[in-house]
DNA sequence: TACCAAAATGACAGCGCGGTCAAATATGTT
DNA sequence: AACATATTTGACCGCGCTGTCATTTTGGTA
């Protein structure tokens, strides 16, 4: 900064200012400090600034993936509102267990990161301390719970399995099986919603859950198809915990010669973009991504500039039941 | 710090030294630190570390967007590698603009990381001065160039465009469209090797372009592909930029009727993960993202830890054409 | 012209940590 | 016991910037 100070013959003081603040600042000296500042192609060093001013511009994201578009869609609307907010972004992920996250958030408030937006609820008992010491406001999203730290929007993953399995039922299905992956916390809470919907209609889930615990995808949809039908024990109906095994699974069926939804409906879950494209196309549950992501970067943002004096402490954004095609009555 | 250096009764400067090496500090005092830390929940300031010792501990990457597999899997790899290597990864995205992506610079400098590693070889002119001023070791990866800033590790997307086409009229076709979402700078190039490619096999590419300046997906394809079909316009192939708008038009050309490959062949690019699931089963061309994001982080690790005397300045990791079910001989 | 308020500029100190070297302590040798 | 050496601990300063307050300059008014 002082060679910058120098080339425009102002104090330092003056050239931070006008970098900071450029309105400040007289239009001769900030011409002629730009134009050292281009000449040099100085860039202030972060690290002092925001040790000087114990201001980060920052806010934290934790996501369990980057591999997961649920978590691309929410960090696109995360990064389209905190674009143009002089905020920088700085996204971890937890590769979905809590040590990592806590190691995580541990980076994050060692970066005093102005805000933090984490996925889930679940947390060691360490990262909620660290959580709740560092005073900045926490958002946890996708999920509900009684207990939030500080600010929760999301949705009842219990709920929506529950409902999902309730549709499915409606629909006259009795063998109702379960599709899942990699069994994460919410893909359990879905679980737990499904047996307890099973059990309300007096349906035994007996049996009827298939699981590989894998990164889910459109792959281990088609596999544990494949061998649902190599062990003869193809259900009336699917509900696969995400679309991308409700596609694969749907594609099994096709070069198997099943009809979908005739032999079996098929129920997937987020309406991920291609589900209304698939054929026949898939019926879903729609969660909120997007919205999700905006939501908790604008309450962040409203709570960092003291522009909320009454922060909502809960927001349910809540999902839909799609029915497209491949799901349909249960033929008897 | 100091008061954990009250808690334990001992200088701050040994409490800064048994967090960054435990090994050079007496057992008896770092468990009586460890424990002073825990109580107290304490994390030391990055920022201040940053600037007493002037190392990040971070490295940069800038990608063009986070909402497209490519990049996911290019990261995913990246992270992988990073991990616990010690090194922060921060991600910046640039949103397929050279003017974002010099901010995304400036941003990386500032913090003062310790490599850079981009997607891309397109960049302002202050964005190269920024990067080679910098001093740190820059990655530029997914394309190749004849001049690089320093080390470039990719792919030739116009050879790959032009072998891709090669391929169909290989198969014998003659009128091969080429569909493409947003142009980006490596799909441009893959369209330039698919109109050489046309040339030299004495075929007009006129009227054969279907476009539309959206981001790619699997509902655009099936849009496009829904468009040309009104138009009466089908080709006998089509070279689509990516297997999204590839897996989108071959759900359309089914619920057309159209046979894959009897009535028109169908070729993807990037050989996503689902290409080979989906029936009939994409053709697409490999491109070796998780090998290209590995490489990337091992050659940034091996250069900051100065274990790279000689470093090379490109690698061409190529690409591999798949040949599936969905693309056939000319049927004539 | 003298004076005052507002705007622009500058000086100083300190943010919290780590590099460097000095001091203290422990360990081994004769 | 006396000494040399290795190991452990501590004191000091400065990293590069910004908040605070002091000082200077500008423009407007009586």
């Amino acid at each position: 900064m002082d060679d910058v100070a120098r080339l425009a013959k102002v104090s330092p003081i003056t050239v931070s200012r006008a970098l900071r603040k450029p309105d400040a600042v007289s239009s001769e000296l900030r011409q002629r400090i730009d134009a050292a500042v281009h000449k040099l192609a100085y860039v202030p060093n972060l690290a002092a600034s925001r040790l000087a001013s114990s201001r980060s511009h920052s806010v934290g994201v934790i996501v369990p993936t980057l591999y997961n578009v649920i978590f691309a869609e929410y960090l696109l609307a995360l990064h389209e509102v905190f674009l143009g907010s002089g905020f920088q972004v700085v996204v971890v992920n937890s590769r979905y267990s809590v040590n990592e996250e806590e190691d995580a958030i541990r980076t994050l408030v060692g970066q005093r990161v102005e805000a933090i937006i984490i996925v889930g609820v679940d947390h060691t008992p360490m990262a909620r301390r660290l959580l709740q010491q560092s005073k900045v406001p926490v958002i946890e999203t996708f999920e509900l719970t009684d207990d939030p730290i500080d600010i929760n929007i999301g949705l009842s993953q219990a709920r929506a399995g529950y409902d999902a399995t309730q549709f499915l039922v409606d629909l006259g299905h009795r063998r109702i099986g379960f599709v899942v992956g990699h069994l994460d916390v919410r893909a359990a809470a879905r679980f737990s919603g499904y047996r307890q919907a099973m059990e309300h209609a007096g349906l035994s889930s007996d049996g009827l859950l298939a699981a590989n615990p894998q990164q889910s995808s459109i792959a281990l949809g088609s596999a544990i198809m494949g061998e649902l039908a190599e062990n003869g024990k193809i259900p009336e109906a699917l509900f696969c915990i995400d679309d991308n095994l409700a596609l694969g699974a749907l594609m099994k069926c096709r070069s198997l010669g099943l009809q979908v939804p005739g032999d079996i409906s098929i129920l997937g879950f987020h309406d991920l973009e291609f589900a209304a494209y698939a054929s026949p196309a898939l019926s879903s549950v729609v969660t909120h991504r997007h919205q999700l992501g905006r939501l908790a970067a604008e309450t962040a943002i409203a709570i960092i500039s003291g522009k909320s004096n009454a922060r909502p402490t809960q927001i349910d954004l809540g999902y839909r039941i799609v029915s497209r095609q491949s799901t349909g009555k249960a033929q008897r």
